[in-house]
DNA sequence: CTGAAAGCGCTTACAG
DNA sequence: CTGAAAGCGCTTACAG
């Protein structure tokens, strides 16, 4: 237990018999530029070694260097209580790309104001600046820090898409337009002709762009096709059997779910329905379950391919090799058919 | 995009009309040490106000020492692939404390080698230290990496019992074998004779203290109570209605399953083999379902808590308030007795 | 090929 | 009551 003291270039320096200035460009990789000789390098490699050398993060990223971390930050808490986390998979994908491009993640729980709500510079100072960057994500956002980060010229992408004025955003997004038009052509080519789109409550980028490109596919096959919607915004408490009766009576013969865990609770009210899909219903859902046991046939969002292109833009971005505005589309894949058949023609059991 | 500079200490005294230490001093509460005037400091907050000013942590970090940072480390890797994360409680507990700590957390994503181990010093130099001290869990560990830790002086914790010879390492840790006498208790309470301790091929520390803790109760209350055990190590694909018929051949009338994904498989596998809990096997698991749906009376691992007490410890250690060695035992709960019951008189259906 | 020096933005004794 | 100065550990021109 010597308790040594932490060990700075000097200290490597004064062991190798060089400049501390050295030390630091063989750490850089300038050495080649600055044509040492390879024994010197070896020598402060194996100083740094013996000592066990390591940077000061602080120190580097207040010269202006860089310091290997990549912010995450979310405007509401990261880890949920819920048991089915919503972030989870871009955590995911973030960590994965993270590790293949040797930088370390930072999750900003400092910011965390009393109500939940997280802050950049709501705590008076901007720890964001630690990171070389920074991924966004979450449902909220906050117009105002948005653009005095961007002001500060701090480099950031987003998960979702994001669109804040004055501001070149750049960010991941799947691209729903194109992954809705196979799900309408599926339930036009089966022959339904009224579909209900079941939308979640909470009207986040990531839904309201489902709900978007559905219905734009819908419009740009609508002269075709004769297949119209209706939307309910719904609860999950609120998805029941009674509720799946009354679709099915109002002349619905498909159902459309927007997230999982609708899909879930659809997915039971149809059976307390005594329906059988896709007998007396057709359903699709938008949002494969992370549980990856899902009553529906679905499309996938592509949540950790999202993270993964994440932070390959943000490197991208801190290199400066992007000329903003850019957007990262990923494509969605396309639902198979197995929940989807011909509309059903008798109408189901009352009560 | 008037990518304003950001402003510093010296910007606010310029327009404040007064030193930039004297900045510094306001900011840091420092102001009444130093008799400073009200008006002074009124004039200094307005201006820190007008330029919108956020002190740069690097700096701060660089000069005071501390980064408000906690690393969390793990010597494989932080989010598995499996849906059940095993850490994620245990990161949630993290994050929790952190944010009411006000600190920010590091994972280290970057320490991963192509194996898909985690090396604190295998990158050739140790990024931890950019936190002010770590959390480190997981089933690995690297004894040497450990001790070179401690030999740095570095403030960490481990979650799970850890012993490394020469190194007094403070560790939280659930209090396995007080939480295994009330199972004992209700198995033998019950009239059970024998048990089958069924446990999982991972034998991670967690996994060992709950079998350890089982086996020295059984021993425990041996003499007054007639009950003994035989243990089987098992795989989830091999915990079938096959398996399930033979434990009960062979005598067993109660389970104990170690962990929530044999618990899952045992589930099924006893509904397979047409019998019913409790009537003809009694079941307690040893671990709660992350999903919340288990089958079966548990104990639960607090692992949210011990992810707290966790960060709580370590900033103790940080600040030097810890003789080491230390460990904060946190307490299991005890199972309840619904899948518990008399043991069965006959045997079971054979296929 | 290598070193001396400036400076990143801050805090903290230390002088006035 | 306030300012000038040192120094935290680094990187990067700039001189030799």
């Amino acid at each position: 237990m010597s308790h040594s003291r932490i060990p700075r270039q000097s200290d490597i320096a004064r062991l190798a018999g060089v400049s501390q200035a050295t030390v630091s460009m063989v750490l850089n990789d300038r050495a080649a530029a600055n044509r040492i000789p390879e024994t010197t390098q070896q020598r402060i490699r194996a100083a740094m070694a013996e000592l066990g050398y390591v940077p000061n993060i602080a120190a580097q990223s207040l010269r202006g260097g860089r310091s290997g971390l990549i912010g995450v930050h979310t405007f509401e808490r990261v880890f949920p209580t819920a048991p089915d986390d919503y972030y989870r998979e871009f955590l995911n994908g973030i960590e994965e790309q993270a590790v293949d491009s040797g930088m370390d993640l930072v999750l900003f729980a400092s910011t965390q104001k009393p109500d939940g709500t997280r802050s950049i510079y709501g705590s008076g100072s901007n720890r964001m600046r630690l990171a070389d960057g920074a991924v966004i994500l979450g449902f909220e956002k906050n117009d105002d820090e948005i653009r005095r980060l961007a002001d500060e010229g701090f480099p950031f992408v987003f998960i979702g898409h994001r669109e804040v004025d004055g501001v070149d955003i750049p960010f991941v997004t799947a691209d729903y337009a194109a992954a809705m038009a196979p799900v309408v052509d599926l339930l036009a080519d089966a022959g339904h002709r009224e579909v209900t789109y079941l939308a979640a409550p909470l009207r986040g980028v990531a839904q309201q762009e489902r709900l978007d490109g559905f219905e734009a596919a819908l419009a740009r096959t609508g002269a075709s096709r004769a297949l119209t919607h209706r939307v309910e915004v719904l609860a999950v408490p609120e998805v029941t059997d009674e509720w799946v009766r009354a679709v099915c009576r109002a002349g619905s013969t498909a159902i459309v779910v927007e997230t999982f865990d609708l899909a879930r609770a659809l997915s039971t009210a149809i059976d307390a329905a005594g329906l059988r899909v896709p007998r007396d219903l057709s359903v699709i859902s938008l949002d494969a379950d992370p549980r990856g046991d899902g009553a529906f046939s679905h499309i996938a969002v592509p949540r950790r391919a999202m993270g993964r292109r994440a932070v390959e833009l943000l490197l991208a971005v801190i290199e400066g090799h992007v000329p903003p505005p850019l957007s990262a589309p990923v494509h969605c894949c396309p639902p198979s058919t197995s929940t989807v058949g011909a509309p059903s023609v008798s109408l189901p059991p009352t009560a």
